[in-house]
This record gives structure tokens, C-alpha cells and sequence, in this order.
DNA sequence: TATATTTAAGACAGTGTAGTCTTAATTTGG
DNA sequence: CCAAATTAAGACTACACTGTCTTAAATATA
């Protein structure tokens, strides 16, 4: 797996909340009863994302959790570096620790490449755009058919 | 990490033995100090390599492993499926355990291009390949400066 | 204020990957 | 045949990732 399980679950819950209104708090008892996550294993990955800024949490009655910009300014990205760090875009294929340019292992041209792709793509999509596409109904979060 | 560290382990000893004569065996405990890799865990690692009938091996003095065929003709991506098995290749970017095409996840289209890149790069690159790019003394398969 | 709702925090258990160690089997060479 | 070298096999340990559970803190509302 190339992003790491809690990773997956942070990113859909992100685009769970992104296709739900900005200004109410959605409740992570709902997130992971429509995701299929458990519930306090996803409240402490949003938990991370709270702490570095991606969410608001609010407790108590009707509280949840809700996007802290607006979801044209969060990208997959910002996620992925919250949750697994940047080893995926700076790691080497071979999994030497140093990589001098100059002296790198052989794989060298062709991972640094992919790398930049997979971190462009990842940059480049924010939770509205991937929101949009999800409530056209022709693309899931879930491996349930519908989710509301 | 895109690949297990037990699939990092197994490619750079399949190359290290590819950058050495095909006719004689190498003794697994001399790669595993080239390479600065446990000699057990190694070991263990070739011996599904030879099981997958990537590799030969042979026992008592003058013995260790080769490869079974040309290194022309044993590609990387053989290795990392014997290894980590196809999951890296088929795997959904969101965790979704079905793929369904037709409804898929909204990372679809992008994921997959990155996959068959992934999967396209590694088949085209045979042990040979990697071995000429390492004897030109440019590249390394360890952290010490030099390998041989 | 009392109760219900909800996140926060942290202890704890399960699982799989990574790594160690011991013993057995095979082969060579003296 | 015997001793040394080397892989095979499997038990075992260590650790990180995943997941569960309990208790505390905050909030709304009746
Ligand atoms: S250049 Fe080579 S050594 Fe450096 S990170 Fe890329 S793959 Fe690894
Ligand atoms: S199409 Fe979407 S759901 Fe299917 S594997 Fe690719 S990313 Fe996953």
C-alpha cells in the first residue's frame, strides 16, 4: 500500500466532511458508521489533523469536526504530510539512507520522476475538487455503493 | 516506503550478485556484509527467490546463490512480485477493497496512470541494466561509498 | 444543575513486518 | 570418514501499525 491505512482513512473522512456543508460540525460517530471505520481508531487520526490545523473539533452536543479552510485550500497533500509525513516524496526506492545526487543508486532518474509526479498529483487535487466528483455519484469513498 | 524493506533487501542483493560473474555462486554471508543486510534475514529473503526460481542456490563450500537466468533477462518487477507480491500494481489508492470501474474512487484516473508508470519502469528494467549502471561506479546499492 | 452528547487522551491488545538465533541438511576437501 | 563451509528450516523476539476500550473534559439543553 502506498499511503499507510490511517492515511486512507484521514483522506476519506476529509472527503466525507468536504462533501457535507462547511459551516456545521460533522460528527465522527457518522463519519465512520458511512466510511465503515472504527470510530476510535478515526477519532484519533482526525485528532491529528486537528492539531495540525487541517480541522476545527468542537465537543458536545451537535459538535463533530469541520474543515478549518475552505476545501479549495486543502490538498490531498496537506493530508498526506499530516498523517505519513514526507517519506514518500523524499525516500529512496532502494531504501538507502543518503541519497547524494551525484553518487545515488541506479534507480535513480526513474524514481526521482515518479516521485514528482505522485506529489504533483497529490498537490495539485484539493478536497473540492475531489468533493465535486463524488457528489456527481459516479465516484465513491466507500466501499459501500452509496454513501450519504 | 513504496517497497518492503524485505523487497529493498532482496533487489539490491539480486544486483550486487548481477554485478558479479554468473557462473560462480556468491556466498550469501559475503553479500549480506557488501551490503550491510542481517545475513539471516538475507537468507530467509533468497530463499524465496530461489523457491520462485529466480535464484539457484547451493549448499557447503564454494556454495551460495546465483541467478537462473541471464540478468538480461530477470526484470525488477519480477523480483518485487515474487517479494511483495501485485498489490503495489492493483491496489486501490483509498484502501477500497473493490474497484469497481464504472464507480470507482475519485483518485481514479490519476492513480491508475501512476501504478502502470510504476509497473512500466520496473518491468523494463532487467537486472542487467541496473548492473552496467553500478560497474560504471556511479551509482551504489549500499550506503558505504563503494560496493565490490 | 443534571443529563446526554461529543471529542480528548491514554492505556491496552492484536497483527504483521523485521530481525535473531539454533539446529538440520548438504557439499567440499583433507 | 571427518571437519569445515554453506544454505534450509523453523522457533523465537522486537517493534511498528492497527484497532479497542475506558475515563476525562467540554458543551448544549431541558
Ligand atoms: S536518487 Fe537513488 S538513492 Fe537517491 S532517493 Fe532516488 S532512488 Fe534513492
Ligand atoms: S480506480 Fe479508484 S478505486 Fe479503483 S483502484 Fe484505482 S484508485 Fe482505487
Amino acid at each position: 500500500m502506498i499511503l499507510s491505512k490511517t492515511c486512507d482513512y484521514g483522506l476519506r473522512a476529509a472527503l466525507y466532511i468536504a462533501t457535507h456543508e462547511r459551516e456545521h460540525f460533522v460528527s465522527i460517530r457518522r463519519i465512520s458508521e458511512k466510511l465503515q471505520i472504527s470510530f476510535h481508531f478515526l477519532t484519533k487520526i482526525l485528532q491529528i489533523l486537528t492539531e495540525k490545523g487541517i480541522m476545527i473539533s468542537f465537543r458536545g452536543p451537535n459538535g463533530g469536526v469541520k474543515l478549518a479552510r475552505k476545501a479549495e485550500e486543502i490538498t490531498l497533500l496537506d493530508i498526506i504530510l499530516a498523517i505519513d509525513g514526507p517519506g514518500l516524496f523524499t525516500d529512496c526506492a532502494l531504501g538507502l539512507e543518503k541519497c547524494w545526487e551525484g553518487h545515488p543508486c541506479p534507480l535513480h532518474q526513474e524514481w526521482k520522476q515518479i516521485r514528482t509526479d505522485l506529489k504533483n498529483i497529490f498537490q495539485s487535487k484539493t478536497l473540492a475538487d475531489l468533493a465535486f466528483r463524488i457528489k456527481s455519484d459516479t465516484f465513491r469513498i466507500s466501499d459501500l455503493a452509496v454513501t450519504t
